[in-house]
DNA sequence: GAGTGGTCTAGACCACAGG
DNA sequence: CTGTGGTCTAGACCACTCG
């Protein structure tokens, strides 16, 4: 069960490929893309189902659609707009240099909470790390990792420490990167307050991070949930159009 | 059989927000929807209706729709998303209503941390506005503004509720935008806990918000200090390319 | 098998932009 | 006015899950 199965595309699947096609290869900034009637001739299919592709180039950024008007191509360069979403470590987006030491691997039932989002089924396996990162000496994240091991098998036993993404990059030739992350607090239990040594009055911020292959977002592979000391740690938003490269 | 409507709102978007007001009071995590044809049979209108509904939440984060099992919700929070330089509610993404309540509204004497951000004197007059913001009738967020009168005179006279930064808008001529956003956790204050309805025990997120001129980030207009209930309220941020409009 | 969501078609009418 | 996208309905069939 470790190989992702397809089926037939969809058809509006197969339209927005064409579409995208089309798109890069033959369109400039704020052309329009033909009206959905003529799409819907032209690829012999019902307007509702272009209305369909279309809604997932809209959600991919590419098209901007507007009633009465028509709908606008606002990107034409996929490798662009997929590079921008590179995956960035939570730690590392926020410019801290830190050491991380693996606390634990294993091979568990997934949780029901898990499998939904790695597309697995309730108590399949799936790999659990724990690891802790350190600023300056001082535990500041504590991270729970679950991978699909279908993507990644014996990720369990291969990682040792160091750089997670790297480490899958490298043994897996997969590029993962962020899809959505949640941000939330919440109190920390009474075994992560001592791994982490702050009280148990002590808030903790937690970054929930869903890490999808670049190619197809749909495929989480990844989902990291880190626990960090409020005290020590808060995140930094930085101004829209900041580019840290 | 078709009843045009002439409403304002589209049937799915009445049904999409009758669902989150059942989700936030009825369901816990886990929980499945009825199905899309008992929607449908429910709310008297097409599945197609229903499903256009549950897209809506689908990508709002709040449910999961699995082939052959149903929808299940996976998210009772209200997420509060990093796009464009604001904090946008899935909620207002989602064409629900919250309401804003002004608590207070005074000029002090600027306290030395805020005074350095907003380039005043220390002691010199700043504006204090307390606000308390409420989403499905329930208090989230307490709302602390500095603003700097110098850009916006009398504005704790003029300002009554809504939103301050479409009042500043409309008042001063001045667009403000984030120019840096700080995202922290505490512990709540006695007063803050009463005022948003939890218990001294459950942690509050805390987002400290810099807006300044759009054509000027170092033009600081105004700091705001949010406390959100983190049993309700949680940040998401987006996929790279997320458009919601 | 019965029930769920996933896709597709067909046709209708509404709301908006622009000549 | 015509043409565009936006919404809604109706019915059909497929693919998946579970008992």
């Amino acid at each position: 069960m470790n190989a992702p199965i397809k089926t037939s595309k969809p058809i509006y699947r197969q339209v927005s490929e064409a579409l995208v096609k089309v798109i890069c290869e033959h369109c400039t900034l704020g052309d329009y893309l033909p009206s959905e009637n003529t799409l819907a001739a032209q690829y012999k299919v019902n307007r509702h189902t272009v209305r369909r592709a279309v809604d997932d180039l809209i959600s991919a950024g590419f098209i901007s659609r507007k009633q009465g008007k028509g709908s606008q191509v606002i990107n034409n360069r996929i490798d662009y707009s997929l590079e921008k979403g590179r995956f960035t470590s939570t730690l590392d987006a926020l410019g801290c240099q830190s050491e991380s030491r693996l606390l634990s691997a294993q091979q568990i039932a997934c949780p029901a909470k898990i499998a939904r989002y790695l597309n697995l089924d309730d108590s399949s396996p799936v790999i659990k790390l724990e690891t802790l990162r350190f600023v300056e000496g001082d535990p500041i994240s504590l991270i729970t990792h679950f991978l699909n091991p279908g993507y990644t098998p014996d990720a369990e036993r291969l990682y040792t420490g160091g750089s997670l993404h790297l480490f899958i990059e490298r043994s897996y030739q997969i590029e993962l990167i962020r899809s959505q992350a949640l941000i939330s607090a919440e109190m920390p239990a009474r075994d992560d307050a001592a791994l982490l040594r702050v009280s148990l009055d002590s808030p903790l911020l937690k970054i929930e991070s869903f890490n999808a292959i670049k190619e197809d977002l749909n495929a989480v592979v990844e989902i990291s949930i880190s626990r960090s000391r409020s005290d020590r740690f808060q995140i930094k938003v930085p101004t829209p159009g900041d580019t840290h490269e």
